[in-house]
DNA sequence: AAAATTGACATTTTT
DNA sequence: TGTCAATTTT
């Protein structure tokens, strides 16, 4: 038996024991949510739930892998029958259960954005829209507005009269390229991310035995990040659990980040309403961060807009100051991040350090130096696996194999094979649909490519059970166009091929692979992160992890915020939970970077840029600040400390961050430690600046 | 109709 | 940085 008592604290306990009826967590960061959630798993199963009775669902598959793991591991046994992974995830699962239901009888296909960018494209070339317009909007956009508009259930034209102003003109177009979008998806069988949830609904709304059934099997359902869950998604969540009402939701609606998705902070505020009587668990102790680390995102906090009272404490009083480095570039920066990380790697294991960055670009720089230095990294967020071009394309030769016809597929397969262009595949594709197989055999006559192709795709028919041998197959026979595309970076790609036979080799089916290969971003090598790797991440996919020492990088104007999100303050205070997000990650250390200017593409200097206002709105400095000099690096003094007055004589050992390589020589300015600390520093003269800085000579 | 070439351009975040 | 669309050549 587990001892749940001496394991949590009141308020998880509380979580935990509350098994019957509707319960909603606000989860604060690092308040052992992931914990919460485990134990309350295995403590459902101890009171004798089966396993398959219980639905979970989170953020990414590999998150619900984690707990199941972890629950497991506390019951010491296997509990694989829990249902879990994405909202996405398990709507497909149920989709394809009952795909006749809704008359898709020939099984239907995952769109990830690229195939649908495809079929924007071919909506546009037919309707001869925008044609040598260059201000008319990319294929992109017109996609990102038409699944806003969607997520948000708001009309297009009002979305984009809201949010993109100066694309009024253009509205009629973009709402014609959007209907025709919607026929063109269902006439060939295929759905896109958003269709995945409001079918679904349909689904469950207008099959009433679907709903039974649903409901009959999943009698306990949680929800993990909440806050970050959709209108549709939240209505799947309470038609579920509305019968028995057996359903917690876990949130922190300080956390939420995905508002430009759809995702709406108001799910979590309005779950009281819509399940009366709804128990509500407040977790506030932070069992991950340092005070320092918490004073300063609390400081961030107190910036927001809207403000929802929140009062994180630690148990963890001491710690280092976080630090603030102002390297003169970005270049510099990335240096001084790998000196940081040389320096880190000493107490910790690369894979303990982080580095987290607004948008996935932000990191090459920094890539650059990594490889120079030949430090492991793995980076998470940025393209996606499953996007690069020889990856896209070893899919797209797979959905060949499975009998159901795959226009998309189809053009790009072909569109691989020397003279076949884009009209010669949709012909043959035409001619395949339609059983005309006369055709087909007269132009493998004249194209010994495609002869092969037909060859490779008859042998593998049949064989949707061993997706395995189907994805060695179709990357033999695609190595060689592999060699004559992309002859410059090879040996990368062809390591990217190695990768995909090895996650093939976890599936016993085509379709479900080829399902999650579109669901599941997450990284490519399954969920055990590499040891030895020093992690790059994205914030938004730095969600829900914790490391010891965390570093954010790129904290300057127009980067974070993102240009894109200055006029809204909605948006601004969207970004300013992400920083939130970001600095809640680091448990021991916490360094940001401002660069005083960053390489800019369209002159090929650097440009000057300021620090982001997130930082300059902090006011009392939480951090302690190094500048570095134009005439090189700074030396700090070795054994420089702050001492807690309140502490007495215990020193806090901020040497750990005074004794960088990369702060060569000359003179140091720092910020003025808050009024709690004393600064020492033996044998080096203080001199105070004003009343926020001082120096060190 | 396909392939090669040029020229412009735009870059958040993810299921 | 590479991606995307328009243009020219095969």
């Amino acid at each position: 038996m587990i001892n749940y008592e001496k394991s949590l604290n009141p308020a998880q306990l509380e979580a935990v024991t509350a098994t019957q009826g509707p319960v909603l967590v606000i989860a604060g960061a690092g308040s052992g949510k992931t914990r919460t959630i485990v134990y309350r798993l295995a403590y459902l199963v101890e009171k004798g739930i089966v396993p398959e009775n219980i639905l979970l669902l989170t953020f990414t598959r590999k998150a619900a892998n984690q707990m199941l793991f972890r629950a497991g591991r506390l019951l010491e046994r296997e509990l694989g029958s829990v249902s879990g992974g994405t909202f996405h995830g398990f709507c497909f699962l149920l989709l394809r259960k009952f795909a006749s239901v809704l008359g898709f009888n020939n099984g239907f296909q995952i769109l990830d954005s690229g195939d649908c960018e495809d079929i924007i494209r071919d909506i546009r070339a037919e309707f001869k829209l925008g044609r040598g317009d260059r201000s008319f909007p990319r294929n992109r956009t017109i996609l990102s507005f038409i699944s806003k508009a969607r997520n948000k259930e708001i009309p297009l034209e009002i979305l984009i009269e809201k949010e993109a102003f100066h694309l009024g003109e253009y509205i009629q177009d973009i709402k014609r390229v959007e209907n025709r979008y919607t026929i063109e998806k269902q006439r060939l069988c295929l759905l896109d991310y958003d269709d995945l949830l409001f079918f679904t609904e349909r689904l469950l709304e207008e099959h009433g035995e679907v709903l039974d059934f649903v409901r009959a099997v999943y009698k306990y359902i949680m929800v993990d990040e909440y806050q970050d869950t959709n209108l549709v998604q939240a209505r799947l969540a309470s038609l579920m659990a509305s019968q028995n009402g057996n359903i917690m939701v876990v949130g922190d609606d300080a956390q939420s980040i995905y508002g430009f998705r759809g995702a709406d902070v108001g799910n979590i505020l309005d779950f009281p309403n819509l399940f009366p009587g709804v128990k509500i668990v407040r977790l506030e102790e932070n069992f991950r961060s340092t005070q320092p680390i918490l004073d300063l995102t609390n400081n961030i906090l107190a910036h927001m807009e809207k403000k929802f009272e929140k009062a994180l404490f630690s148990s963890r009083k001491d710690g280092n100051l976080p630090e603030l480095i102002r390297p003169v570039s970005d270049m510099s920066q990335a240096r001084a991040v790998l000196s940081r990380i040389v320096e880190l790697s000493g107490k910790y294991p690369l894979h303990e350090i982080a580095v987290l960055f607004r948008a996935g670009y932000h990191s090459y720089p920094l890539e650059v130096e990594l490889n120079k230095a030949s430090v492991p990294y793995q980076k998470f967020g940025g393209i996606k696996f499953s996007e690069a071009a020889h990856i896209k394309d070893v899919l797209c030769l797979t959905r060949m194999v499975g009998g159901s016809p795959d226009l998309l597929a189809w053009k790009r397969g072909l569109g691989l094979l020397p003279g076949v262009g884009p009209k010669t595949a949709e012909r043959l594709y035409k001619a395949y649909e339609q059983g005309q197989h006369e055709d087909l055999l007269k132009f493998a006559r004249k194209n010994k490519w495609f002869a092969e192709l037909r060859e490779l795709l008859t042998d593998l028919a049949g064989l949707e059970n061993e997706p395995s041998r189907v994805v060695s197959s179709i990357i033999e026979f695609y190595k060689p166009y592999l060699e004559k595309q992309h002859a410059e970076d090879l040996p990368k790609r062809l390591a990217g091929l190695d990768q995909l036979q090895q996650i093939v080799a976890g599936y016993n089916n085509l379709d479900v692979f080829l399902a999650d290969m579109v669901l599941e971003n997450s990284d490519p090598l399954g969920f055990a992160a590499r040891e030895d790797a020093l992690v790059l991440s994205t914030i938004h996919s730095a969600k829900g992890l914790e490391w010891p020492a965390v570093m954010v990088i790129d904290l300057v104007e127009d980067r974070f915020p993102s240009r894109h999100s200055m006029q809204d303050p909605g948006e601004m205070d969207e970004e300013r939970r992400l920083l939130y997000v970001a600095c809640t990650r680091a448990k021991d250390y916490l360094g940001l970077f401002v660069p005083s200017s960053v390489y800019h593409r369209g002159s090929g200097f650097n440009q000057p840029v300021s620090e982001s206002p997130f930082i300059s709105e902090l006011s009392t400095p939480s951090f302690c600040e190094f500048r570095e000099n134009h005439l090189g690096m700074l030396k700090t003094p070795q054994s420089a400390s702050f001492v807690r007055k309140d502490l007495g004589q215990s020193a806090v050992p901020a040497s750990a961050y005074c004794k960088h390589k990369i702060f060569g020589r000359g003179k140091i300015v720092m910020a003025m430690p808050p009024n709690k600390y004393k600064v020492n520093f033996p044998g080096f003269g203080l001199k105070v600046i004003n009343s926020d800085y001082l120096e060190i000579e």
